[in-house]
DNA sequence: CCTAACTCGAACACCAGCGTTCTAGTTAGA
DNA sequence: TCTAACTAGAACGCTGGTGTTCGAGTTAGG
């Protein structure tokens, strides 16, 4: 849903008259389109627009009917992924004991950031830095609040930006995608594995390690 | 030194005569295209051969009669600078606490991993993974090394997979290098920083999280 | 000094992907 | 039912990078 809000900046090559809705097989076919990409991408970062045109069973011309392009197209995919991603998270109880909280947190992240990770390698190359991040906003702000919250209880350091924390987090989560993907970590203990971690990296120094909850798989 | 040994798979498109060594000014050019290179993947990842050339003060066919293509060009940039990297490495201190000796060592790793960040971008564009892997191989090394002596010490966390531990040390250092070139982290903290949360991840549960050693710079 | 090694620049063929245009056909929806 | 919206697909020109070839010149080094 909502799968090309380009809306603003500069409409799609189709130009909608205002007020108006598109036309139902459009709206489809975006859509499809949208899929497609994305696990096109998933696949192969450097997919093509032909590659993505087939796999979405439209024609060449259709996708740039709709999209200005590579750039534009994958900005769309980020986008949706990273609003479901965001929406998954919602889910996420991130409150009572922080760490619990961030425990929680990553183990639900992590699966996402797993099966992204080329989508986001994509963007990478095609987007400029500040508008992967300002997509990755929503998601980047809970973090922070949650860690903001550790600190305030104590439980998490303060001796280092906060900034630096919330790096840290997202860090961890990518490089254990990155070690799945090639074999050298067991996808199966990722989640316990960078909790285990991230949490000692945000204790205080002085205080206490805490051991991992390994209750949940 | 020893820019080129391409040695055994495939020799560079010139042929060299068995037992022969090149010409000066070859190993010159050699020279220059292999720093221009260098320096141009430093800028920008996605340099053109037609651009090294030129920052080297070279015809593009000669560059061509160095070098097979573009992933060689990569390879011998990216073989050269590990190599450097790990000479400057042996020159650190990796005896004595482990604690201390993993400090020392991401103090002077970091700022190299900082340096050559987009030279590593560019080879991961063009080199297979296995290949920019081997080409860390003493590096890696190294690392494993001492984290496994801490281990042994009992200072090092067990909890985890060795491997592990070693990625952890990697992905810190190179997303303290992302945040440093995005102006969300100052480089002169960076150093202090990731060494204070590394330590506390490696730390043991139920051990308590050192206090960072902030005496030098 | 003389030869083989090396270099230069321009030219060329090549390729893949991009984005556009055109014609003709299909389909949604008032 | 009728029109405007949408689609397909083939064709085309453009761009930018790659790798090669050629003929002529320069230079290292025995």
């Amino acid at each position: 849903m909502a799968a090309s809000q380009a809306g603003q900046a500069r409409p799609a090559a189709q130009t909608v008259p205002p007020g108006t809705q598109r036309r139902a097989d459009a709206r489809r076919n975006i859509a499809s389109i949208v899929d497609a990409a994305t696990s096109c991408l998933a696949r192969d970062p450097d997919a093509s627009i032909g590659d993505i045109a087939r796999a979405a069973g439209v024609g060449r011309v259709t996708l740039y009917g709709h999209f200005n392009g590579r750039a534009e197209l994958i900005d769309a995919v980020l986008t949706r992924t990273l609003a479901e991603a965001d929406a998954t998270l919602d889910a996420v109880d991130t409150t009572g004991d922080p760490r619990e909280a961030l425990t929680r947190l990553v183990g639900a992240s992590w699966r996402i950031v797993h099966q992204f990770r080329s989508v986001l390698h994509a963007a990478q190359r095609e987007l400029p830095p500040e508008r992967i991040r300002a997509v990755h906003d929503r998601i980047l702000r809970r973090v922070r609040t949650l860690i903001e919250r550790g600190q305030r209880t104590g439980q998490f350091r303060r001796d280092v930006p906060r900034q630096w924390l919330v790096t840290t987090t997202f860090s961890l989560m990518h490089a254990a995608a990155d070690d799945c993907a090639a074999g050298r970590l067991r996808a199966d203990d990722a989640a316990r594995v960078i909790a285990a971690t991230l949490l000692a990296a945000l204790t205080p120094p002085g205080d206490t390690v805490p051991a991992v909850d390994t209750s949940r798989s």
